[in-house]
DNA sequence: GCAGTGATCATA
DNA sequence: ATGATCACTGCC
């Protein structure tokens, strides 16, 4: 069952969790689909969140996550790499959840690097429509098989960047 | 430990 | 126009 705008219209960390075990899934340009275990993620939670590419203002890059719940951001970092979110909360909240890691794959940057997903995609909606969607989870994951732990790279971000935000599935 | 890599944004 | 920065990775 695919998940749907609802689902995304929620706190960036409530949708962060729930994510974990749930399938990233993407359509290949022969049809083929591939699924894959979301074993990783980090929650942004808005502007008043200081590690969030939002607080630092609306611009040409962070516009997309004022895009509506369920939205696509991606943005290249170091020249090299692109980094898949999904837009979290109401249209207009810049929010996002980040996918460090699924199935095999860990590291946000070799995750699209194996998966082809680069800047075409910015923007648009989860769905059969861009190619991407995410299907829901089995069950849930409880609590006891999620790891949390401060966010990768965001040093720069004060007391933010210790808060737990990062939340790694263990089973 | 640190070099590679280039878009983005603030400053001018 | 210029320069600093960067939600990373791979090789030293």
């Amino acid at each position: 069952m695919k998940l749907i705008a609802a689902f995304f219209d929620r706190p960036a960390d409530i949708v962060a969790k729930e994510l974990l075990g749930s399938l990233l899934c993407v359509k290949n340009k022969d049809g083929t689909v591939v699924r894959l275990p979301v074993s990783e993620v980090e929650a942004y939670l808005g502007p008043h969140d200081l590690a969030c590419h939002s607080a630092k203002g609306r611009t040409l890059r962070t516009e997309t996550m004022f895009g509506p719940p369920g939205t696509i951001y991606i943005y290249l970092i170091y020249g090299m790499y692109y980094m898949f979110n999904i837009v979290t909360g109401k249209r207009d909240y810049p929010a996002a959840v980040l996918i460090r890691g699924a199935g095999t794959y860990d590291g946000p940057g070799k995750l699209t690097k194996a998966l082809g997903i680069d800047m075409q995609v910015n923007g648009h909606i989860l769905g059969p429509a861009s190619g991407i969607w995410i299907e829901e989870p089995k069950y849930m994951s409880p609590a006891e098989e999620i790891e949390c732990a401060p966010r990768i790279g965001v040093d720069y971000a004060g007391e933010w960047a210790e808060r737990e935000l990062r939340f790694i599935l263990n089973r």
